[in-house]
RNA sequence: GUCUCGUUCGUCUAGCGGUUUAGGACGCCGCCCUCUCAAGGCGGAGAUCACGGGUUCAAAUCCCGUACGAGACGCCA
């Protein structure tokens, strides 16, 4: 069996943390199986689905790096011999017509003509006298006199599959295992709207059985959905594909992640600074694990160990905390190279080292490589190279400045320092040991001013080498005004 | 309310009947390294495996209940 899988967004916003993860673990599946991964845009809400939306969903996935064998594709082109890949598109095209009119035929669905008031009112009615809030198939009884009045009256009908009432509904889900439904308590759903497009339960079917997906891998939120899904594939004749039900991500309350949860979109965790693998190895250790519980994967190696086997039933936690760790080692294990290109982006919309040499700017970035969470906060602990003057940390003044030696300490510095020709990491290092030592001062009591003085705060990249970098003309110029803010 | 699913350190998890004094990771604490901050190294605290019954010589692991939690119950997907 050729494995095909799919990840299949509403395109009503951006795509957000939760629809990754499904993305995610649908393309590791179709990696790891070599099989093929397919994009396709359910887009038969037709007051909610936006080409803007379609557009972030694009943007996500790009960045995140799931790349879709097949779909459409952002430049407007179509990969794959299924299309369309748009939902909308293919019920214009008639395609889900031609099997609700099947079904209609066939007696396995009715025309409905209830208002989306009365409904309502039945699952009011209904929750007030503790019944599940379901419709009741009253108009699976009415007469072809009585449809025939009501489209009189103007009313336009949807289409309700029949489902069965007796009997079970069982499938086999490959995370969970054996689920099963009784059937009275599947209700006769709508598969096709007053506007004349399908529902999602309906159109995933046709869909999905149309582009041969082998296994739909999606939210365990589906989990109810899928005894009438699989009714409604046996009612065409159809066999239907495999079912895996991930876990949902839920925020740190228990509940399904939400926005206000930070379940923000994709595209805000690359504003924010994260880095797409480190987003990716973080997600996919939300539910699921090797056997060895292996956390970093080197590029390419998620793609060779995934098994869906690995996958947690339960819940998990979506935990901040850990995702910026992650994404720490990642910036850590990155060439100064691969660092500096992701860098460039935020450290150009501060403008904080505009013209700035780009052999000198990478040597700046590595010094305080192994600081970094997110590149977003490079500019922040980069900037006091290219600043005029130095910003000072209120703390740091208080600290260091206030203590009776800083005065003298800096003077001494200048002095050696002025008398050095050699102005690189080990003579200034020397030299500013010899100052501590002729002033009978502790080397700490010398290099913490020293680094206050040229950075504005007491926690910096390593002392020497930041020295050497900024260059003798710099660091006697801050030297100089620092001593003004030291007491006497 | 009904149905479905779930329940191992605070969090992510390993574990698939004996190798378990329940292992790893994040976080937390301590020590080391050290010019600061980090990073790194080492160590520590942290889980009566939700609870109660069974099955078995033996259960975190299998079965049944209970509790709690989540999800679903739309002309949303």
């Amino acid at each position: 069996m050729k494995i095909r899988v799919r990840f299949a967004p509403s395109p009503t916003g951006h795509l957000h943390i939760g629809g990754l993860r499904t993305a995610l673990f649908n393309y590791l599946f179709a990696k790891k199986e070599k099989g093929a991964f397919i994009l396709r845009i359910e887009d038969t809400d037709e007051e909610r689905s936006t080409q803007e939306s379609v557009n972030a969903i694009y943007d996500g996935m790009i960045w995140a790096g799931l790349n879709w064998d097949e779909g459409p594709m952002p430049d407007g082109s179509i990969k794959g011999d299924y299309a369309p890949y748009y939902q909308a598109a293919r019920s214009d095209a008639g395609i889900y017509q031609k099997y609700i009119d099947q079904l209609l035929a066939e007696g396995k669905a009715y025309k409905c003509y209830c208002t989306p008031k009365e409904l309502e009112d039945m699952r009011a009615q209904a929750i007030a006298e503790k019944r599940p809030p379901r419709y009741d198939g009253r108009c699976s009884r009415l007469t072809l006199e009585q449809q025939k009045e009501l489209e009189a009256q103007g009313r336009r009908p949807v289409i309700r599959f029949k489902m069965p009432k007796e009997g079970e509904t069982v499938f086999n889900d490959l995370i969970r295992g054996e689920v099963r439904f009784a059937n009275k308590d599947l209700y006769d759903l709508v598969i096709q709207k007053t506007g004349g497009y399908p529902t999602y339960n309906f159109a995933a079917v046709i869909d999905d059985h149309l582009m041969e997906m082998s296994h739909i891998i999606r939210g365990d939120d589906h989990i109810s959905n899928t005894p009438m899904q699989i009714r409604i594939y046996e009612a065409l004749g159809w066999k239907h594909p495999i079912m895996a039900h991930l876990s949902m991500i839920h925020g740190p309350d228990g509940t399904k992640l939400s926005k206000r949860h930070g379940d923000t979109s994709v595209i805000e965790y690359k504003k924010q600074g994260y880095l797409p693998q480190a987003l990716i190895n973080y997600l996919a250790l939300l539910g699921w694990s090797t056997p060895d519980s292996q956390q970093i994967f080197a590029p390419g190696e998620l793609e060779e160990k995934f098994d869906i086997r690995g996958c947690q039933k339960s819940p998990a936690v979506f935990d901040p905390v850990k995702l910026l760790w992650m994404n720490g080692d990642y910036m850590r294990r990155m060439t100064i190279d691969e660092l500096y290109a992701a860098a460039k982006p935020f450290i150009d919309e501060t403008g904080v080292a505009q013209g700035v040499d780009e052999e000198y700017l990478k040597k700046i970035i590595l010094l305080e490589q192994e600081k970094y969470k997110t590149l977003k906060e490079i500019p922040e602990l980069i900037s006091f190279f290219f600043t005029d003057k130095v910003v000072f940390d209120e703390a740091a003044i208080e600290k260091v400045f206030k203590a009776e030696t800083a005065s003298l300490a800096l003077k001494s510095v200048i002095a050696k320092y002025e008398a050095l020709a050699d102005f690189t990491e080990f003579p200034i290092e020397a030299a500013t040991k010899e100052a501590a030592k002729e002033n009978g001062l502790k080397n700490g009591q010398v290099f913490h001013p020293v680094r206050v003085a040229v950075s504005g705060r007491t926690n910096g990249p390593t002392l020497f080498k930041m020295l050497e970098y900024m260059g003798k003309d710099m660091v006697l110029k801050r030297l100089e005004a620092a001593l003004e803010l030291c007491s006497k």
